[in-house]
DNA sequence: ACCGTACATGTCAGAACTTACATGCCAATC
DNA sequence: GATTGGCATGTAAGTTCTGACATGTACGGT
């Protein structure tokens, strides 16, 4: 049901468009939960169904913006509070990690140098966003997570660094 | 495709029944990936008629040993060094952590407490793990990643406390 | 002898998810 | 005025995953 309450949080934080809901996927919430458009539209739809988000405006293109109605937010809290949360993951990238020890030191090598590409990658983003947040007028809430964020791949890209001199 | 190299991966470390597996599932890797014996079965199953792993034994209650074959361990080197890493994840706790700047105050502070309740009780069974490898005679090849695994949580840790102690 | 518990494997219906197919809108460029 | 590309929504078939049901085995305690 995560997708459901992903969908719900997305939407307290602004009216949105199916469309534009499917982006925040892809950008700022890849690295905590993925789904593509063909699973949000109809859930957007079962969601309407039952109260929890209204239609509230169509725009060009024949988009439709959803906002989230009282009833949403207080199952959205409920979930957040009261919920039990489900601490399994599933991550291939931490999959592949927790297997590298099979692979000769060659093999290892490579690996952890093209994951550590990818951690570098991900910093500068989230330096460069940091960046824009503290340039904006308004506090920026999400603020404590970009920061998070950083210091998890800070700590990733070290460890990596780490292995790959070490593999000699 | 993530379950199959899971369970390749695992045979590779040593010889294991459906159930040792589910219990591998369960212990070492749930912060990667997650399985349930109902999914293991099946697809040991699939590996077994495919070739990449063999039935090497059946023990009391009906158990069955399997171990991989090297079509098994040609096919997880591909995967782990050719295949293009699929770098989404599925995390809920991830998606909680994003979300709770939704919150009031104290709805957060209580959410937060928890996770950091969760995230003490794995760095001591991290650190347990971790002084456990250092008295083995043989040194233990994951032991880097159990190193990981105990960054992840100091800093994850240091960032819900101060997230426990801003929210005033 | 009986009971509870951990061991051990399996199936199945339904839910969640992926991949591909399908359609149409609007703006810019050629 | 034709084409291309990003915007925007939808459906459907097939795969993966969950949760419940189902069955039987060995061991330790009483």
């Amino acid at each position: 049901m995560s997708l459901r309450h992903a969908l719900l949080g997305l939407l307290a934080r602004r009216p949105s468009s199916g469309y534009e809901l499917t982006q925040m996927f892809d950008r700022s919430l890849s690295t905590s939960w993925h789904a593509g458009h063909s699973q949000i539209y109809p859930e957007l739809g079962k969601l309407e169904a039952a109260g929890l988000i209204r239609l509230v405006g169509e725009g060009a293109r024949r988009s439709k913006t959803y906002d989230i109605t009282d009833a949403g937010r207080v199952e959205l809290r409920r979930w957040l509070v009261e919920a039990e949360p489900d601490r399994s993951q599933r991550s291939e990238s931490g999959l592949r990690l927790f297997l590298t020890p099979l692979l000769d030191a060659a093999d290892r090598k490579q690996t952890f140098e093209r994951d550590l590409a990818h951690v570098e990658h991900e910093l500068a983003a989230l330096k460069a966003l940091r960046a824009v947040q503290a340039d904006a007028a308004e506090p920026e809430v999400f603020a404590p997570q970009v920061e998070l964020g950083i210091r998890i791949n800070t700590v990733l890209g070290e460890w990596l660094r780490e292995q790959i001199s070490t593999a000699s």
